[in-house]
RNA sequence: GCCGACUUAGCUCAGUGGUAGAGCACUCGCUUCACACGCGAUAGGUCAGAAGUUCAAGUCUUCUAGUCGGCACCA
């Protein structure tokens, strides 16, 4: 067989992912057993405007080798795909290229010609992500691909908008909201960062208080020692009172100055009157328990439109509610005239200014403050009076608490941190506002009279018939992008609200089974019986910067709309760090981008290098980590391409040759590999039920490279290799393909496009190999059955013999190499031991000898050789020597010795402290103390047998 | 300010109370007929520091130091 020296991606990439998909072998149909229990992950939809990047590739792996591993296992799996319309990034992509294209506004061409243009941009460009899913090898179903804004997931989202707010859980409120001026709309908090400013600023302005003392003034002090002597009166106060502000601008919307009700400072002033400077407006002095006299100077400004704690402070005290800043955060006209159109930052200098001209700029400090800032364009968010539609957290927070509590659903992985964090920010919860002043969304359904009453309804001609009239405008704005992911794991199931009985029969439970010959293509209409069968969920993977966005509000509205938890577990990942461990961000430029990782080193190799990153843990990217696993990839392929040249007579022996095993697997080594595969697939599966891929990844590495390919086809070589074309050949032929075919199936998950590759170029294989559930299917790995281990055909005799072979042929490698031995050059390995080893060692005496190159080995009760030759011991106390005459070092050989001594020794003294420790031989478990005093005995008597060498070398 | 995580070999990281592990790099040797993206053999650790619990601590507790997160406040 001609098969290329070196593995190349690209070739297998480009293959296999289209037979696979309109094979039909991604889809749940592709099961045919009416009875399989179900297993389904929704994938966190990516933007449409989106490109892959390293957290989407982490993810994704992880969800895609669970996905494969429970397809093979029998399950009837559902990976589902689909994209995020998302609302601001879209919008703002699609505005930038109509300006740059034909020069216009959104606001030139109007609404609706303008979320026209976005679904023109969206069918042409909104394929790119999916384009690199099909890349990474996902075997998600297209065919219930999903969109956030499709008509069924629109009604969904509709549906449960007037569901809440007919329960009064959705309301319409003026509030301070987050104001992004740059982007023009309403924010949630958990879209707003705060951020350091570069160079805060504290000013302290004076404002004047009528009836001041004028004595006091001229010094223009307030509450120090008069110089003049006057001593201070009840009755007098200062003429000024000072306020501190990193916000300047703001106190042109000022309408009170607050003090605390017991600051001795400010006692007499409360309830006074000041004279607002630039505004010619007065504002009174009033208590307020939320100031902290410490602070500043103690007396605080209140600017309840601009401010959200002062807004509380207005609504305590009656004060008016001055919006003096336009939606780009331009001052209005109640700035006054002098400040109306000027921006936010130049209307701060002109104020400061103002004051410093009047003398009442007191001082400026260096103030370090963190501001708020817009998520996406980094604009100093506003804080604004503003109207907007919020939806009640209360009590669907109490939802998710519950079922926490109740349940302990959803379960995270790894649950430290993520289960404390969640829980704490549930309780913690503020109302989200979901109304964004953007055209690209869902539009809020609700509609208005010319009396302003509001009507919110499913449709207009719903609004129509509760308002009696058709005379109504729809509310302009539209949804949170995140209110219809908060619905993603059912809306895209086939919920719209309509007809909906609550699920309740279990999801193993396929009502009818899918008509045979349906190739599962086309099921878009699949409708409730996918929500019967697939929620929730079972597993939701997904990076811990949305817990709060996403994952927290898709366990409210599951256990709102559906009445069941949308998923049991959720993974969160860890962030793909660059190589000095910064985060990899745009303006730092140090992204690396997945697809040129696919292009130098393969997709597979990618994917092992993610998902053999520790669940949940931040790990920086290495190339020389994924290129290990290019290497290991190579190996995988040069190992079957050994198979393959050595494969005649032989075929890979369908999946029951695991249980006649005993027919095919004659010798010891044999047992042991096999032994091997049933641990190594033992413990994959163990990893992978708890979710910890990186185990995973390291046992299957073991596996492939250490005993498959360093042992085993060494020690089978020979045989493999024979030109003598004989059934005993043949049939190691066959163990060792089939064993590798076992192989390839448990790599499968982590390597799709390789072992499919592989795996259609082994004798023998056919769909007979599938697990049962995919028999009638084309041949392919991914519907094999994935290998969960057979304690009956784990061998433990087999493994301690092989054990002492390899380490007989170590240690003898291990004298090559100390001696300088050439490879060249043949010896003869005597060996002492008691009848069992030997026996061990008679029969593997070809490849012993193959594989530490000797000529002989001569096997005795005790050792009868020449004094040059170079000693050791092996556990279980047999004695090794190798004659060397005429190129032994004696030097070395005893200074070798001695090293081993010497380790030896100071294992002996851990050793006998240990067991001297009456405590410990009390307290500690039996057994332990009997390894213990076991491995005590065989220390002394390798010591014992070393010593004596050594004195016969410098005899 | 509150909560949390991390600190293990030169680097990047695993580690389940019981003799410290991997990959890469390093050192030595090898054109051994699957693979130099390879083979063989080494070397390399006071597990951040201190105290405690325990027969026994990298692992559990407390404190200290450093690194990095999240949340809140910020007149």
């Amino acid at each position: 067989m001609d098969i290329p020296k070196a593995y190349d991606p690209k070739e297998a990439e480009q293959h296999h992912y289209q037979r696979w998909e309109s094979s039909g072998f991604f889809t749940p149909e592709i099961n045919q057993d009416p009875k399989a229990e179900a297993f389904s992950i929704v994938i966190p939809p990516p933007n449409v405007t989106g490109s892959l990047h390293m957290g989407h590739a982490l993810q994704h792996t992880l969800m895609d080798v669970l996905t494969r591993w429970k397809r093979m296992l029998g399950y009837r799996t559902l990976f589902l795909v689909g994209v995020d319309h998302a609302g601001i990034s879209t919008q703002l992509m699609v505005t930038r290229q109509l300006k740059k294209e034909e020069q216009k506004t959104p606001q030139d061409i109007g609404r609706d010609a303008f979320t026209a243009k976005i679904w023109e941009w969206k069918n042409k460009y909104g394929g790119e992500i999916t384009r690199q899913i099909r890349r990474e090898g996902l075997s998600v179903d297209w065919t219930r691909e999903r969109f956030t804004m499709e008509e069924s997931l629109s009604r969904a989202v509709r549906e449960v908008f007037v569901r809440l707010y007919e329960e009064g859980w959705i309301y319409r409120g003026t509030r301070i909201v987050n104001w992004c001026p740059r982007d023009k709309t309403v924010l949630s908090d958990l879209e707003v960062k705060e951020e350091k400013a570069k160079d805060g600023k504290l000013y302290y302005l004076r404002y004047p208080v009528k009836d001041g003392e004028k004595a006091r003034a001229r010094e223009g002090k307030t509450g120090s020692g008069g110089e003049d002597g006057d001593p201070p009166s009840a009755i007098r106060h200062p003429q000024y009172i000072t306020v501190a502000t990193t916000r300047p601008e703001t106190m042109l919307g000022d309408t009170a100055v607050a003090v605390h009700p017991e600051d001795e400072r400010y006692k007499n002033l409360i309830g006074k009157t000041i004279a607002l400077p630039l505004t010619g407006r007065d504002i009174p002095i009033v208590a307020d328990d939320y100031v902290e006299s410490e602070f500043g100077t103690g007396a605080v400004k209140i600017t309840p439109a601009h401010d959200a704690n002062d807004w509380e402070i207005g609504e305590r005290h009656a004060l008016e509610k001055l919006v003096v800043m336009n939606d780009d955060a331009t001052m209005n006209a109640n700035a006054g005239e002098a400040f109306t159109g000027l921006d936010r930052f130049d209307a701060r200098e002109k104020v400061v200014g103002e004051f410093e001209k009047l003398g009442l700029l007191e001082k400026v400090e260096d103030y370090d403050v963190t501001l708020p800032h817009c998520e996406r364009c980094r604009t100093v968010i506003e804080p604004l009076l503003s109207e907007q539609w919020f939806v009640r957290m209360d009590e669907m927070r109490d939802l998710a608490l519950k079922l926490m509590r109740d349940e302990g659903f959803p379960r995270f992985y790894p649950e430290v941190p993520h289960k404390k964090v969640y829980t704490t920010w549930l309780e913690n919860l503020k109302d989200w506002t979901i109304s964004r002043q953007l055209w690209w969304g869902h539009q809020i359904p609700a509609w208005y009279d010319h009396d302003g009453n509001v009507y919110v309804a499913r449709s207009a001609e719903d609004a129509y018939e509760q308002a009696g009239t058709q005379d109504l405008t729809q509310d302009e704005d539209v949804l949170d992008t995140w209110f219809s992911s908060a619905l993603w794991p059912f809306s895209t199931l086939g919920w719209t609200g309509e007809s909906q009985s609550q699920v309740s029969s279990p999801k193993s439970q396929v009502e009818e089974p899918e008509p045979a010959g349906s190739s599962g293509l086309g099921t878009r209409d699949s409708g409730t019986r996918d929500l019967e069968t697939f929620y929730p969920t079972d597993v939701l993977v997904t990076g811990r910067d949305i817990i709060f966005l996403w994952v927290s509000r898709m366990v409210m509205t599951g256990m709102k709309f559906i009445g069941e938890r949308p998923f049991d577990d959720v993974i969160i990942h860890g962030t793909v760090l660059d190589k000095n461990g910064q985060r990899m961000s745009k303006t730092k430029n140090n992204g690396i981008d997945p697809l040129d990782v696919f292009e130098k080193y393969g997709v597979d190799a990618t994917r092992m290098t993610l998902a053999g990153s520790a669940t949940g843990v931040d790990f920086a990217w290495r190339d020389e980590r994924v290129e290990s696993f290019r290497n290991f990839a190579n190996k995988i392929w040069n190992a079957t391409r050994f198979c393959l040249m050595n494969s005649a007579g032989a075929r890979v022996e369908d999946a029951s040759w695991q249980i006649k095993a005993g027919d095919i697997t004659e010798t010891v080594i044999d047992r042991w590999i096999v032994t091997r595969l049933n641990r190594t697939a033992k413990a994959v599966n163990r990893a992978l039920e708890t979710y910890q891929f990186h185990e995973a990844v390291q046992l299957l590495y073991h596996f492939f490279w250490d005993d498959f390919c360093d042992w085993y086809i060494e020690l089978v070589k020979d045989e493999i290799t024979s030109p003598d074309d004989n059934a005993e050949r043949d049939g190691a032929r066959s163990v060792i393909i089939s064993v590798l075919e076992q192989a390839l199936r448990l790599l499968h998950p982590f390597m799709p496009y390789l072992t499919e590759e592989l795996w259609q170029k082994l004798p023998g294989i056919s769909n007979a190999l599938h697990n049962p559930v995919y028999a009638s299917s084309e041949q392919t790995i991914m519907l094999t059955t994935f290998p969960t281990g057979d304690d009956s055909l784990i061998d433990e005799d087999a493994e301690k013999e092989v054990a002492s072979v390899i380490e007989l042929i170590t240690k003898v490698r291990n004298i090559r190499a100390e001696m300088n031995i050439k490879p060249g050059d043949r010896l003869s390995i005597h060996v002492a031991g008691d009848e069992a080893i030997r026996s061990v060692f008679a029969n593997n005496d070809a490849q012993i000898r193959k594989l530490a190159r000797a000529d002989s080995i001569v096997l005795a009760d005790s050792l009868d050789v020449p004094k040059a030759s170079a000693r050791t011991v092996l556990t279980g106390n047999a004695e090794i020597a190798v004659p060397l005459e005429g190129l032994i070092d004696f030097e070395k050989e005893r200074a070798r010795l001695e090293g081993h001594l010497e380790k030896l020794d100071a294992e002996l003294q851990r050793l006998n402290g240990q067991l001297s420790n009456q405590n410990f031989v009390q307290k500690a478990p039996k057994e332990k103390v009997e390894e213990l005093r076991s491995r005590q005995s065989e220390i002394e008597q390798q010591k014992r047998t070393l010593s004596q060498n050594l004195e016969a070398l410098n005899a």
